[in-house]
DNA sequence: CAGGATCCGTGACGATACTG
DNA sequence: CAGTATCGTCACGGATCCTG
């Protein structure tokens, strides 16, 4: 499948605005694809190793955008009853289906920082 | 290259964080990735072709997002000099490196949308 | 037609303090 | 530790009008 493939004929709506709409709608917000990121490199991972290694990011927003996360079933959220408690947030198997995504992001962020530099 | 590889070892930064954040500057504003990817499915578009596929997004918005993309060496403007004047947006070869992400972007949203509506 | 100028609301985002 | 509550701001985004 090429690009071309996702318009639709005529007057129609591209295909590909209805599909990047819906993953946009997902993905949105500031911090969601670098948690996703985050996750996915290093496993499960506890809020406050989050907070660290998400660096910039408030407690508000790791904690509702995890949520948002949630939600989608792209993360799961494993509460372990230690004292005091803790909690492990893990990518999940559908969550996994988004690794190309993010790698071609991450290819072309590192090429474009490249030649950025070179001017 | 798989994901694990864009984590250094030890306490660096992730590798994967830096290119990530260097790419989501450069597509961050609500808009950017549906006009790239209306312009690298639809090749030439003028200006109020963009405003009628893209659809939603306002005269101005267009016109910030457009600039922002040009700075970026992703999209390229050309004056006609017609009467009334005409300007063509279209996608330059470095632009066309985001293919691959707008591609991946999109079979994941529509994956994503039939997985909804089954529920 | 392409877009700049202006005005304006909302909400995304952030800092701080607090709780179980 | 893992959050929630509260408050504040600013810039993102939209509507409208105007110009070459």
């Amino acid at each position: 499948m090429n690009i071309q493939d996702c318009i639709t004929p005529c007057t129609q709506k591209p295909k590909l605005v209805l599909a990047i709409r819906d993953a946009m709608e997902v993905l949105n917000g500031k911090w969601k694809i670098l948690i996703i990121g985050t996750l996915m490199a290093g496993g499960k991972k506890r809020f406050m190793e989050l907070l660290r290694e998400v660096d910039g990011i408030a407690a508000k927003m790791l904690s509702k955008e995890l949520q948002e996360l949630e939600m989608h079933k792209l993360i799961s959220r494993t509460v372990c009853n230690t004292k005091p408690i803790t909690v492990e947030y893990e990518i999940t198997e559908y969550g996994k289906k988004l690794e190309k995504i993010l790698l071609e992001l991450t290819n072309w962020g590192m090429e474009h920082r490249e030649m950025i530099l070179k001017g």
